[in-house]
RNA sequence: CGCGGGGUAGAGCAACGGUAGCUCGCAAGGCUCAUAACCUUGAGGUAGUGGGUUCGACUCCCGCCCCCGCAACCA
């Protein structure tokens, strides 16, 4: 049993609360609750990241100060993780000055001294259509090749953080898989990027121009980059500053979850900022895809964007957190629609689960069983093979194969009533025949909600009430089901 | 020469160098314990296109066509 620290990246809070990040609340939620059901010390983080620029135009378009605007926003990304049932065992906000800068002006601090941060006149392009500086080499006849125009020189004093200097580690550390990535080709991705040449980046902004974030410190002239920041968070909030317990426990993490977005941030800039800081470097990195409306990209001007709370509130937090872990493959861009989310609810949910558990608890409700029976042979057999095979995808974070798993296993419990047809036996007084099928299928049920507990929490506990046992030993329940069969736990949804 | 992803049954997707599978939908049959549910069977694909490699390619290689991301709103 040893330790399990997962972070989901910090949700940035220019915005609303997406499904995306939905999306991805819902597969770092599966992994901790597998590992802590598994025995593991589990330590889960999320949180928001609340600097910069962008946010600072937010919260004026919203005609709101700055710090009340990420206050009300930072709340919603809160009541997003309640709503979805997350279990994350802190959340951080990069506003937290008391438990978030300490260690950002730590980590800045140990930086300086190893040489990794250097002050330098900043000569950029600056595309106005990016709202970007863009290397010279993106540029097409001294042209943006998207905006078709001519770039703009600004010069700025920035402080510059020398990633060129660890190019080559991370190459390597990357490479060997020392850090893993997840997709492989993510990896690649990023590898072909280091090929092409690593730049030092800007770590700071004159603080004229931007002074919603954390000051360099002793240089009040300049405010820290938002990713400088922000990144940090994955050790702030574990007492990094204060070389904390936690930290000590938990840290490296074992699973960093982004999205693809993102991707260069992490394998790059915190990687290297680590390895500059003598720290040790997490062991995963699990990049998701974007959810597609559609099959477009979500877009405000489209009007297509899916919003969480709307699905939640409409299907429950169980069926949302279903549809994203089963619909939307794990390391790959999905698609979100109504229409397909209710036929996976009516398909699965209602007539597979639902309907299943349902069938069996009115068969079982019809005779209290003797007690002496052991589950068949090849009904444990089939129940074991589901377990290995679940344990080898969610190993792999194959969220979707996990369940498919487990849906084989409803598909064979239908087939099994189908087959032994119970009410027959009832009907011809074969009373041991009944009770064996019964113990069958209720053994079976009963590892069902185990196997649904990480994805599924509220209705593995449904199901663990109305089969009448503790939730506390995963196996070897004998025949000690006492039936108390409730409302559907998916009624159906009108066509 | 910008980068990346993709084109497989009506729809959505999967796998694999050697009989092309799954889900939904559709059709027929079965069952009645169950949420008009469940079970069985069936129809339906010359695998975008043109070449090449191979004893053999949907699967590998090359060309071409088409779709989707890579400015902003936005993860």
């Amino acid at each position: 049993m040893g330790k399990f620290y997962i972070t989901t990246s910090i949700a940035y809070v220019n915005a609303l609360p997406h499904i995306g990040y939905a999306l991805e609340l819902a597969q770092a939620d599966v992994l901790a609750r597998w590992k802590r059901l598994k025995g593991d010390d589990v330590f889960f983080l999320t949180g928001t990241d609340e600097h910069g620029r962008k946010i600072v135009e937010a919260a004026e378009k919203a005609g709101k100060p700055v710090g009340e605007f990420v206050d009300e926003t930072a709340a919603k990304f809160k009541e997003l993780a309640g709503a979805l049932n997350i279990s994350n065992n802190d959340f951080v906000r990069t506003t937290d000055q008391k438990r978030h800068w300490p260690a950002v002006e730590k980590m800045w601090r140990k930086l300086v001294n190893k040489g990794d941060i250097y002050k330098a006149n900043y000569k950029g392009l600056y595309c106005v259509g990016h709202e970007a500086f863009m290397k010279s080499s993106e540029l097409k006849d001294g042209k943006c090749p998207i905006h078709f125009k001519e770039p703009e020189t600004i010069e700025e004093e920035n402080y510059f953080f020398r990633l060129s200097r660890y190019a080559n580690e991370l190459e390597s550390i990357i490479r060997t898989e020392e850090f893993k990535i997840v997709p492989a080709g993510r990896k690649n991705e990023i590898l072909s990027f280091i090929a092409e040449g690593v730049e030092d980046v800007s770590f700071s902004r004159p603080s004229k121009d931007l002074s919603w974030g954390i000051p360099v410190p002793d240089d009040p002239t300049h405010t820290i980059y938002v990713w400088s920041d922000a990144l940090v968070n994955y050790i702030s909030l574990l007492g990094y500053a204060e070389d904390g317990e936690n930290f000590q426990k938990y840290w490296p993490a074992d699973v960093h979850i982004i999205g693809k977005d993102i991707l260069r941030f992490h394998a790059l800039i915190w990687l290297a900022m680590l390895l500059s800081a003598g720290l040790p470097l997490p062991k995963n990195l699990f990049v998701h895809g974007f959810i597609t409306s559609g099959g477009q990209k979500m877009s405000k001007t489209l009007g297509n964007v899916i919003d969480p709370f709307e699905v939640i509130k409409k299907y429950g937090a169980d069926a949302a957190r279903y549809y994203l872990l089963r619909e939307i493959p794990p390391t790959e861009d999905g698609d979100f629609t109504f229409e397909k989310f209710e036929e996976r609810y009516n398909a699965d949910l209602a007539n597979g689960l639902g309907n299943l558990v349902a069938r069996v608890l009115t068969l079982a409700e019809k005779r209290t069983a003797k007690k002496e029976l052991k589950i068949s042979a090849d009904v444990r057999e089939i129940i074991d093979r589901a377990w290995e095979n679940y344990e080898k995808h969610l190993a792999e974070m194959k969220f979707n194969e996990a369940l498919e798993t487990i849906w084989r296993l409803i598909g064979f419990c239908d087939e099994y009533v189908d087959k032994e047809k119970p009410w027959e036996l009832l009907k011809q007084g074969k009373e041991k025949e009944f009770d064996q099928a019964m113990l069958n299928l209720l053994t079976s049920l009963a590892h069902i909600a185990w196997l649904l507990e990480p994805f599924m929490p509220k209705t593995a506990d449904k199901i663990f009430e109305q089969l009448g046992i503790e939730k506390t030993a995963k196996d070897e329940w004998d025949n000690k089901f006492a039936i108390k069969k409730q409302a559907s736990l998916f009624p159906r949804l009108p066509k």
